[in-house]
RNA sequence: GGGUCGUUAGCUCAGCUGGUAGAGCAGCGGACUCUUAAUCCGUAGGUCGAGCGUUCGAAUCGCUCACGACCCA
């Protein structure tokens, strides 16, 4: 048996399993076929069960039954409550539930008999008028039910839903019909990017998309995925990030914009790093990084507001306020205030960063200078507890390539990092614009591609030539949307907030 | 890449120091006209992630592998 043939008929056998509990689905879905068409797709929804809650939760019963309200509602039946002559059953839709009531001498014997053979999944449409039962929850009372799609395998368990985290994600569809949480959270991150959207369109920016396939990866220190475009046989790289494409459209006079699309890096897979992730880009001409970072409160407490009704939160169970300012540290600063054993003095000394290092067992770059030595440093010891958010300043310009030096101190840059619950959420900076400094920049990187750091950037001739027309002063960010859902949704992972994370694949 | 934990019915989970595999939900049959994870009676459902080993005997012990979760790099 070849491998392929081997694969199908394991494949099979792993369905054979199920095919007890789909084939008593699928004969009742061969009766319908029998009887007409099986999908029908004429019953146009007119009532959401969320609208029909907000726009009748002051009506009592007498209310509902002297004026009867007609409705249609319509979604997936996912729980069911049968009796002898009556029934209940909740619908499920996109903004919520609603409960069902069909009884036979109203809804008729066939419609009633029809009824229970449903199976929990099923689509139906329902036709009817509100009323309120017993205990007060509103209702339909059915006058005409419709299977609308057949569901030939059955849901996860009612009560407890989906928790398998490796089927959470390779079936996102089965979480997000029985885990309410996991609704809510991708909800909460489309209403985020909404947010972000309105405030920079509200600030004057301009939307834009620029290339994901690039000849050149650019714009970031990491590995690049590698594809091939056939008719012009030309190596691409998915992009790494969109900086120098948006930099090339302010030269070109766009120059306030933003973008927010999917970034790509081969690299780990971790709770914090996804392969492919989204990030928004936004470049302002005429303005610098101390800039940025008043904006980027401001639009972190703007959409923090609008999404959470709160500047206040918790992120695993330790509070969190963005109506504060900011702290705002030096590297070496934030290194200090969490530990204070070392001295100012120390932290500039080469010797004795290497020796920290060696001691405390954190590979280091042993070509670096002192300020790519201070940066290993405090990202081993100090960016995982700078839990507040902290905007970390004064990085030094070898770890910087794109960014403009500081007019006091050429080795360092006017650029800063973001940090809340201690992770990286924002990197801004005033752009470098001088073209020959740029250009020497790349030489450099080029040789640490060379000696072997793969995740050196590559000389982008191309980006130095629109330089050369002159890119007028600028400041830059970008903020990580991914790691931002996380913070705002309580997500302890970046799987929880991405709808379908990278998994290795099923065999 | 390293460490820890996990993988048992469609789903949620039991199964102790090795002795022929269990519950609830879902399913199927029946009762029931205001239920809320409806209830009650009956019934069917398994290559215990895969492979190798130890043993008279393995879901259980050992090794290898696959996949996942968490922590570390």
């Amino acid at each position: 048996m070849d491998e392929a043939l081997e694969k199908d008929s394991e494949e099979t056998n792993r369905f054979q399993a199920e095919i007890r509990l789909v084939e008593e689905r699928r004969a009742k879905l061969d009766a319908l076929r029998a009887t007409g068409n099986a999908f029908p797709n004429d019953f146009p929804r007119e009532h959401f069960s969320a609208d029909l809650h907000n726009a009748y939760s002051e009506h009592p019963n007498e209310t509902l039954e002297a004026e009867p309200m007609p409705v249609r509602v319509a979604g997936r039946m996912v729980l069911k409550r049968v009796m002898g002559k009556a029934s209940f059953a909740t619908l499920q839709d996109m903004g919520g539930r609603i409960q069902l009531y069909i009884a036979k001498d109203v809804a008729g014997d066939s419609a009633y008999d029809a009824f229970r053979h449903y199976d929990l999944g099923d689509i139906l449409g329902a036709e009817g008028t509100l009323f309120r039962t017993r205990t007060g929850e509103l209702s339909v009372r059915v006058t005409n039910l419709r299977l609308l799609t057949k569901s030939l395998r059955p849901l996860p368990e009612k009560f407890h839903g989906l928790t398998d985290q490796e089927q959470k994600y390779r079936q996102r569809y089965l979480d997000l019909i029985t885990n309410e949480s996991s609704r809510k959270v991708f909800i909460a991150r489309s209403r985020i990017i909404q947010a972000i959207r309105e405030f920079l369109v509200g600030h004057g920016y301009l939307e834009v998309e620029t290339p994901m396939m690039h000849p050149i990866p650019g714009g970031a220190a990491a590995r690049p995925f590698i594809t091939h475009h056939n008719a012009l046989d030309m190596q691409l790289y998915l992009r790494i990030a969109p900086e120098l494409y948006l930099k090339r459209l302010v030269i070109g006079g766009l120059e306030k914009v933003f973008e927010i699309n999917r970034s790509f890096r081969n690299e780990g897979i971790s709770t914090r790093h996804n392969p492919e992730f989204t990030m928004l880009e936004f470049y302002e001409a005429y303005r610098d990084y101390a800039y940025l970072m008043d904006l980027t409160e401001a639009l972190l407490r703007e959409v923090t507001l609008k999404v959470l009704g709160a500047t206040r939160f918790t992120y695993q169970e330790r509070e969190l306020d963005l109506a504060q300012s900011f702290e705002r540290l030096t590297i070496t600063e934030a290194i200090r205030k969490f530990h204070p054993e070392y001295t100012e003095a120390q932290l500039d000394d080469r010797a004795f960063l290497i020796d920290k290092l060696q001691e405390l067992g954190i590979p280091y770059k042993p070509e670096d200078g002192v300020g790519g030595l201070q940066l290993t440093l405090f990202d081993e010891t100090t960016e995982h507890l700078l839990f507040d958010p902290t905007f970390i300043v004064d990085y030094p310009a070898e770890v910087s390539p794109l960014a403009r030096r500081n007019d006091r101190n050429p080795a360092i840059t006017d650029r800063f990092e973001l940090y809340i619950a201690g992770r990286e959420i924002a990197n801004g900076f005033s752009e470098l614009n001088d073209p020959e400094d740029q250009a020497a920049r790349f030489l450099e990187q080029a040789r640490a591609k060379e000696a072997g750091d793969a995740e050196a950037m590559h000389y982008d001739a191309d980006y130095i030539r629109a330089l050369e027309y002159g890119l007028p002063p600028t400041a830059g960010e970008g903020i990580g949307i991914d790691r931002l859902v996380m913070l705002l949704t309580d997500s302890p992972s970046i799987r929880d907030v991405i709808l379908f994370p990278q998994l290795r694949r099923e065999d």
